[in-house]
DNA sequence: TGACTATATCATTAGTTAGTTATATAGTAT
DNA sequence: ATACTATATAACTAACTAATGATATAGTCA
């Protein structure tokens, strides 16, 4: 019954993680392909500078992970539990109208 | 393929609630059954201002509901989502030892 | 009525962090 | 070598928010 700070800490830290819609942004252009940081700027409108930080952010995370090629680091979603959540997500938020938005985070069966 | 802004911001909210070591604990608080505020500050060691003020957060994102009686306000999990992660979340946590913490938010199955 | 208790709310402070600008690093090509 | 491009990082600012202390609201009991 003893709950260990430190783990309620790394648990909210995972949540804390995808309570940004600028990193959900991000994520959702990682669904179905790996990008780059530019490829990544583009779909976004996100500044490289700032895309590069949430990259950042969620590589420490573990969330995602990044291949080296060239010039280029080309970043994917590596925990299996938000590629799952991104696909939902992405599926969701694709077909809610957009004065609608009456969504649910698991469960928009609707 | 279009994201709509708002709902994206509505999922993230969502996911802001969780991402708060507070907000996790007095959920794993409520895991089982409902308490009042007085009891969750018991429980968790918060302060009652504290508490309040998380519920209400909480209340208003529809993860919590609460129900009066007399004096007392008795708070409730109402988001299925939420209740079925703090079990399996109470249930990492009081597993795991304090100083190996290698758990992960949906995944652990270890 | 007044004393007591539970809860909510308000105001303040301190810590965190997203976004931006500028700069550094590093790979490629001429 | 220089020029160019992609990415990362550092410094800064502004906005957000958790925690706290004080106060307000409201139900109960004597």
């Amino acid at each position: 019954m003893t709950i260990h700070p430190h783990d309620l800490e790394q648990l909210a830290q995972h949540f804390k993680i995808l309570g940004e819609p600028t990193r959900l942004q991000i994520l959702s252009t990682l669904c179905n392909q790996e990008r780059s940081v530019q490829d990544i700027c583009q779909q976004t409108g996100l500044h490289q500078a700032n895309a590069s930080k949430h990259l950042r952010l969620m590589k420490d995370a573990g969330v995602v992970a990044c291949r080296k090629k060239g010039i280029w680091r080309y970043y994917r979603i590596v925990a299996p539990e938000v590629l799952s959540l991104c696909h939902r997500a992405q599926q969701a938020l694709t077909t809610s109208e957009p004065e609608k938005s009456q969504m649910e985070v698991v469960e928009e069966s609707q």
